[in-house]
DNA sequence: GTCGCTATTATTCAAGCGTATAATAATACG
DNA sequence: CGTATTATTATACGCTTGAATAATAGCGAC
């Protein structure tokens, strides 16, 4: 009865490997799918190390969770430039791979129908959103004041929120059903919409 | 051991109360914890029952999705009036209860993270998805004729990419956190950013 | 080098899963 | 009213699940 040999991994990067072998296993076979032992194998270990790491299973998928969230909203969060072009890479950045495409969705829509159920969840879920709609405000309100409008809180709510609904619903439809859009034309959607509503040009002559 | 006693339901009910039974238990559990014998329970009948009426579990979850699309689009899909009352009410529904509610998010959430794993839903979720829009571009199409704009195939697939995007993106928003916003505000808001990108009224000033 | 620490494997366990089968209660029909 | 039909219950089966435990292989310290 031999023992297979086995490597050490270096500091955190076991933890790290074992939460990306989760998030593959939900966007491949769904949450029921996600099992520790498939999750073990797709990270090449044995299924009692997942335990060594974390509390449990559901403490190592809420974890996974917030590398969702983290993977969606980082890009968007750190552009830089004028507000224009802030604001035109924010909407560009997250109608564009990888944030935008099916792996990504699956990963979003399993925790989401979750929320509900699981409290820890949840929680990691309402600090997610609310930062990306702020992130969103204060770009609007940098925008509109460079555009010499008003840029009042309550103006500034309104256009976060039908802004954020409309590039959160393009990245789903995007996401879903990518093959029914030409190339980049979701974004030049996006552009032409968000000028529309905002009553100003974004500078997207220069694509 | 005396065997409890029971009732007979009539013709396709009980079928009805099954998959009644299993979107109460995915919505509150997850698709995880909506198992054969928690879906009885809630149905009130034993787990043997569920295969009388359907093949398999999965089956009886298929039809519970094909339920879910319809509860999704049917209210919206029969909207009427002239083409301005439509579009108004179309967009009216879709963020509002029932449509627009917690429960109703959790299991489009549930069957859309089973998307990329289940080629059945799938197939049920772009049919649904396909005629949700073109439900909307048609609504587009009579309500820019009626205003005299041009109403073009290909700029009518536009505006239907696009509102469709808001209103679902808006609906997103509502559902997950419906407690941030004000009563009305998402609709209002839809409205005048319909009006916005269309670059018409679409009559909310009777609101 | 070898010793001690611990990351990793191997194995086991009880609980819960979807399904299969047989007994039986409720109804329809002559 | 008796009998055939079938919707429903009760029970059992084999399998998978997340977790617990004990043995051990890798690796740094000295």
């Amino acid at each position: 009865m031999n023992r297979r040999s086995f490597h050490r991994a270096p500091e955190g990067e076991r933890r790290q490997e074992l939460i990306e072998a989760t998030l593959d296993c939900i966007s491949e076979f769904g949450l029921k799918g996600a099992t520790v032992r498939q999750i073990a194998i797709r990270a090449g270990v044995t299924a009692g190390l997942v335990r060594h790491y974390f509390e449990s299973k559901d403490q190592m998928v809420a974890e996974a969770y917030r590398a969702v969230i983290a993977s969606l909203t980082d890009k968007a969060s750190q552009v830089e430039g004028d507000p224009e072009t802030r604001l035109r890479d924010f909407i560009a950045i997250n109608l564009t791979e990888p944030v935008a495409d099916s792996r990504s969705i699956s990963l979003w829509a399993a925790f989401i129908s979750q929320v509900r159920v699981d409290p820890v969840l949840a929680e990691i879920h309402r600090e997610g959103y609310l930062a990306f709609r702020n992130t969103l405000q204060e770009l609007l309100a940098d925008f509109l004041a460079a555009k010499g409008k008003p840029a009042d809180a309550e103006t500034c709510r309104a256009f976060a929120i039908a802004i954020n609904g409309l590039v959160d619903g393009l990245w789903v439809e995007g996401c879903l059903a990518g093959d029914l859009f030409r190339e980049g034309e979701l974004v030049a959607i996006a552009m032409s919409s968000a000028e529309a509503l905002l009553g100003t040009s974004i500078g997207t002559a220069k694509q």
